[in-house]
DNA sequence: CGAACCCAACTTGTCTGAGGTGTAGAGTTG
DNA sequence: CAACTCTACACCTCAGACAAGTTGGGTTCG
C-alpha cells in the first residue's frame, strides 16, 4: 500500500508515488505510462496535479512526455541529487564536512593569499561586524566571509565543494539564529577576526585550527 | 529579447525563460518571484503552463514554492556536473581536495570504526597487496581501500564527496601508473598499512597524518 | 495484392474559472 | 509594547473545454 502520510503538496505526493512504482518496475525503462486521465483517476488526483507531478520527475530526468504519444520512462534511478542528499543528512554530518573543507582551505589560504584576497576578507569581516539586523542578512554576510577564505585558497575544487553547501547551510543557519541567537556576539566576531589574522600572517596551522575550533564550536552549540 | 525560436512545449520555453532571468540576477538567491498570475501574463502563457514550468525548475532544485508565501530562488545554477568541473581543474587541485576529505575522514574513522569496518579495510588492504597485474586493476583496489577508510568515518556527506571524485581520480591514476610505475612498491603498501593500523588503534592524529603524508607524496611524485 | 492516402480515436498541451488552504502583515486591543 | 485578530494575497487543486500531435486501421487506387 502507498504511504497514507499526507505531508505537503498533493503533486509532490503523486510524484513520489509515481517514482515508487517506476522503481518497483511497474513500467520498464523506455516504456509508456498509462494516459494522464487514467493515471490521475488511479492515483486519485486531478489531471493538472498529475501533470505537475510528471513535470517534477521530468525535471529530474526520470520521465519524458511526448505530445500525442505518451509519457515514457527515461531513467530508473535519479542521479542522487546533491541537494537531496544535503536535505536528508544530519546537520552534524554537514558540519564535519565543512570542517574538512574549510580547515584545509584556511591552511592553503595562509600559503597563497594575495593582498587582494586579504582586502576582500577584511572587507567581508567588516560587513559581518556591521550588520546584524535580520537573521537572513547576518547569514549572508557570514557565509560571504567564509567563502572569501575558501576562495583565497585558490583551489577551484574546494570552492566548488563549498558552494555546493551554501544553500543548505544558509537555510539551517537562519533557522538556528531565529531559534537561538548568538549569545556572545563579541567572541564570535573575534574568532573570525583571528582566522583572518592567521591567514594574513601566513600561519597555516593557526588558520586551520581557528577554522576547526569555530565550526566545532557551532556543532557544540547545536547539541 | 528572449529567443524567438518556438520549438516544442510552451512550458519548456517558459522554464528556460525563467532560468535565464534567474541567472541574469533579476531575482537574487533566496528572494521571491512575482506572483503566478503576474508572471504568467508577463511571459505570455497561462497559469497552468507557468506552474508546470515552475515544477520543472523545482525538480532541478532551482526553485521552491511555499504555499501562502510565494516562489523562491534556491540555487542560481543547476548542479554543475562534477565530471565537467573535475575535467577542467588541475590534478593538484583534486589532490588537495582529497587531502581535505580523506584526512578528516581518517580522523573520524579512528573514532568511529566498527570491527566490521576494520575487517573490510584489512580485506581491501590484502587485495591491494595481492594484485598488481594491470594498472586498471591496481587503481581499482587502491580506490576501494581509500573508499573503505572514508566509509568507516560514518559520514555520509564525506563519502558522497569522495564518490564524486572516484571516476576522475581513477582515470588520472591509471594514466600516471602507465607513465611512471610506483618505484618503491613496498614503501607504498607499508604507508597504507600504517594508515589502517592507526585507525585500528583509534589514533585520529596519526590516521590523519598518514593520509595527508601519502597524498602529498603522490602530489610530489607528479611534479 | 500492395502501396499510398485519409481519417477517426487517442494522446499530451494549453487555457480558463472557480474554490480551498496556508502565510504574512496590518490593525486592534489590553 | 506585546499579544491577538483579521484581512489580503499567495500558492494548491480541481473540472472542463479546446488545440495540437501521433498512431493505427480502413479505404482507395494502381
Amino acid at each position: 500500500m502507498a504511504s497514507a502520510v499526507q505531508h505537503g503538496r498533493l503533486a509532490a505526493q503523486a510524484a513520489e508515488a509515481l517514482l515508487g512504482r517506476i522503481r518497483a518496475g511497474e513500467w520498464a525503462l523506455g516504456h509508456k505510462l498509462p494516459g494522464e486521465t487514467t493515471l490521475a483517476a488511479e492515483i486519485g488526483v486531478g489531471r493538472s496535479t498529475l501533470r505537475e507531478a510528471i513535470r517534477e520527475l521530468a525535471g529530474k530526468g526520470v520521465l519524458e512526455s511526448r505530445q500525442g504519444s505518451g509519457v515514457f520512462v527515461m531513467s530508473t534511478d535519479i542521479a542522487e541529487d546533491w541537494d537531496v542528499v544535503l536535505r536528508r543528512v544530519s546537520v552534524a554530518s554537514v558540519l564535519e564536512a565543512r570542517v574538512a573543507i574549510e580547515a584545509e582551505a584556511a591552511a592553503l589560504a595562509a600559503h597563497r593569499r594575495t593582498p587582494s584576497d586579504l582586502r576582500a576578507m577584511r572587507r567581508a569581516l567588516a560587513r559581518r561586524s556591521g550588520s546584524h539586523h535580520s537573521a537572513e542578512e547576518f547569514a549572508d554576510v557570514d557565509m560571504a566571509l567564509h567563502r572569501q577564505v575558501v576562495a583565497a585558497s585558490h583551489n577551484e575544487v574546494l570552492l566548488e565543494l563549498f558552494d555546493g553547501f551554501v544553500p543548505r547551510v544558509r537555510v539551517a543557519m537562519i533557522e538556528m539564529l531565529k531559534l537561538r541567537p548568538i549569545h556572545d556576539y563579541k567572541a564570535d566576531q573575534a574568532a573570525h577576526a583571528a582566522l583572518v589574522e592567521a591567514i594574513a600572517e601566513r600561519d597555516p596551522a593557526a588558520a586551520a585550527e581557528c577554522s576547526r575550533a569555530h565550526l566545532t564550536g557551532v556543532h557544540r552549540a547545536l547539541s
